[in-house]
DNA sequence: TAGATTGTTAATCGATTAACAATC
DNA sequence: TAGATTGTTAATCGATTAACAATC
């Protein structure tokens, strides 16, 4: 195990995927999986999963293959999917729910401990098993809970005004699903992940438009 | 314009975002940048901006750089952006709901024209502006109002039902939320966008993981 | 053992960056 | 005109694919 140095986020990205298709084969009571197999299903080459999987260690068997449930359990591992990072949610609007009530932090590594607005309209009401808390108890909510991931479900600029005081709280990682661009030069330590849905529409868009009215051809 | 045969996605990811800056430009009354600004304002770098608009066009002018309003007009363009691509969505749960009133189709390409489910505690109530209708009404609406790109915010097992269907009623393009792999060997004048909230979820385990606890070195 | 399939090295492909002549 | 900055070609870098010896 643990030749993980600098592995690269193409990779990481991939890990998930296989991931989920492992846990479906594992249900489907499918024990054993070639890299050819498994390249087959997922549509990618058996050599680009065979490089992935040895950027963490030799988890196959020649003239074997995988074992699927260990090779379910090493990605588990490496995705860190026990962690329990505490998470807070900051933003209790339509997607803030949304996400509080429809993903499972448990299974993904997180552990939700806080949901936070400004509005005064929200601060009180519950969402899911949470009471809604102001921003203006961040500080103190962090010295004593001390979160490390923070999720961005704010406008532009309410997240433009409360990253840096999150860092200043010690918050280590963000899940933003705000507009604005958190400067990953200016913070080398801390680690962001960026879900932006209006970006993801325009670039369908894109898209359905090469489809629909393709280019013409000179 | 239009030298745009087969630009690779790499590009078309990164407009949404030139968008967005250029927009933001725009509103502080910026009329002229030059890639290098640009490029330090983005954390890109200069010669990636050029290279990525010249795959669409000479936009710039030698010795001045670009004019910030025709460059957002230009991308906007360029995306479809005003092509209002009528638009079902499936799904009214949490996530659905959000979206149908969280995101604004119109300024991005779409017109959402149907909300549907296939839950009776659901379906006959309202969304936004929609009434939500059952599942087995597809055909027929399809048929009627002709959409062409369906919003998946469904169970995989659901999904896996309705997509060769929503193909089969002249859906061309899905943006995905589910689980369910849109195998686009199998459906090749099909386009997809998937957003798998999970798996960035997961990544981000990931990446909190090794920078809170990083790997020791040999 | 023979067959299968891995782990790993080498070759290819594509994307990013650097350089510079063209030109506003 | 001289200075600035583009558009574009060439060089570099990284990621994917192919090949094959190691080995179960």
């Amino acid at each position: 195990m643990a030749k993980n140095t600098n592995v690269s986020l193409s990779v990481i990205k991939r890990l998930p995927r296989y991931y989920r298709f492992l846990g479906d084969l594992l249900q489907n009571g499918i024990h054993r999986i070639s890299s050819k197999e498994l390249a087959e299903i997922m549509n990618l080459t058996a050599s680009q999963i065979r490089q992935d999987l040895n950027c963490f260690g030799g988890f196959g068997q020649q003239g074997y293959g995988y074992n699927v449930a260990a090779l379910h359990g090493e990605i588990a591992n490496i995705l860190g999917l026990e962690s329990g990072f505490k998470t807070i949610l900051l933003g209790a609007g339509n997607l803030g729910r949304a996400i509080t009530t429809h993903m499972n932090f448990e299974e993904k590594g997180f552990r939700l401990v806080g949901v936070f607005d400004s509005s005064p309209n929200v601060v009180g009401g519950t969402v899911r098993d949470f009471v809604v808390q102001h921003t203006d108890a961040l500080g103190t909510f962090c010295g004593e809970y001390q979160p490390v991931v923070a999720i961005l479900c704010i406008p532009k600029e309410s997240a433009g005004e409360l990253v840096p005081k999150l860092i200043d709280y010690g918050i280590k990682a963000f899940w933003n699903f705000s507009h604005f661009d958190i400067n990953s030069a200016q913070y080398p330590n801390v680690v962001v992940e960026n879900v932006h849905l209006g970006d993801s529409m325009m670039t369908l868009s894109y898209q359905v438009k090469e489809l629909v009215n393709p280019p013409v051809k000179e």
